[in-house]
DNA sequence: AATCCGGGGAG
DNA sequence: CTCCCAGGATT
């Protein structure tokens, strides 16, 4: 039976939910990029990707027929790029075995998890499947002040969303609790005073929300310096596509090291225009940017046009790279 | 249960 | 700088 607080957070969610293009689809590959996409990554950084996705793959066959080479362009900038090859390999299996019956098989696809399975099952299928993501074990830690650290706060969590799950309604119950824990529910700062849960939260009683959940020590990111060499020939850019086992693997990247420019570049004009921070996973990268020029790089490279980078595969950073060098330039000619 | 996966953006 | 994001896979 469906209890007072669960009313109240659902009546909330339909007064307060945001829209977003992926609300209210029931459409299995609609929902299922979806969550791809949000996978480890915010609402507002996976907006501008959702639909020229599906303007470009509106469908599962059209992305199993899709060249790799283009879905991961599509991808670029997103960040953890084996979800794009998943999602592909995924999308060539339904078409090839059709579509997953539920939850359970839906665990059978590459990239899909408990929550994944959980969230396109109970959104696109009405199935009555719980999910836990970061903002429903935030507002699980809080709700019954469960300071357990992670990941043992997750098995937790994923307890107390089976048991909370308004059946029958899976689809809306799941996306008000994440929504909650996103808009209200808040990491830092929650916004008690607005939460239709607290009445019932134990550490609101307590005082405190803002001390749950408790943070695991994280180990500090190892640091790592390498260089970045962008290097022209006229009005193209020598680029290659990073192997297996290295950064940023399958996409286009230019030459870079620890030591000095790979050989093969007849380089002239190799100066340096700064420095760039990204992070990858653990490692903390402070990339020194160089600019040059050469007629001639190792067979792996290829010319990319300066006018046709922007629907390569790139890594962030190589956008962030170039306009580094651009300024580089002007203060040169001045 | 711990660790890695080899990103990125917000504050 | 720190935090953490609608996690998944591997060991």
């Amino acid at each position: 039976m469906t209890e007072a607080w669960q009313e109240r957070l659902l009546d909330w969610y339909r007064a307060e939910a945001r829209q977003l293009p992926w609300r209210g689809l029931t459409d299995p590959y609609r929902v299922w990029v979806s969550e791809a996409m949000l996978q480890q990554t915010t609402v507002a950084a996976v907006l501008p990707y959702y639909e020229r996705w599906l303007e470009r793959f509106p469908t599962v066959e059209a992305l199993a027929e899709a060249a790799e080479e283009d879905v991961m362009a599509a991808w670029a900038g997103l960040g953890y790029y084996r979800r794009a090859r998943n999602l592909q390999a995924g999308a060539r299996h339904v078409v090839r075995e059709g579509w997953p019956a539920g939850a359970q098989e839906w665990r059978g696809l590459p990239g899909v998890g408990r929550y994944t399975a959980g969230a396109v099952a109970s959104i696109a299928l009405g199935e009555d499947a719980p999910v836990v993501d970061g903002n429903i074990e935030r507002v699980y830690a809080r709700f019954t002040v469960d300071d357990t650290a992670p990941p043992r706060l997750n098995g937790r969590a994923w307890v107390w969303a089976e048991s909370a799950l308004v059946r029958g309604r899976a689809a809306e119950w799941n996306q008000a609790l994440m929504e909650l824990g996103a808009r209200v529910c808040r990491p830092r700062s929650p916004l008690c005073g607005e939460c239709p849960l607290a009445p019932e939260c134990r550490a609101r009683e307590v005082g405190t929300a803002d001390r749950l959940p408790t943070r695991k020590a994280r180990p500090t990111p190892r640091s790592l310096n390498l260089a970045v060499w962008l290097v022209n020939d006229q009005d193209t850019l020598w680029l290659r596509q990073a192997g297996e086992g290295e950064w940023w693997t399958g996409l286009w990247v230019p030459p870079m090291g620890e030591g000095s420019i790979p050989l093969g570049f007849a380089g002239t004009g190799l100066e340096s225009v700064g420095d760039l921070k990204t992070v990858v996973t653990k490692h903390r990268l402070t990339l020194r940017v160089h600019r040059g020029q050469s007629r001639t790089a190792p067979a792996s490279f290829h010319r990319v046009p300066y006018d046709q980078i922007a629907e390569r595969a790139t890594p962030a950073f190589v956008s962030r790279a170039l306009k580094l060098a651009e300024a580089g330039q002007r203060r040169i000619d001045l």
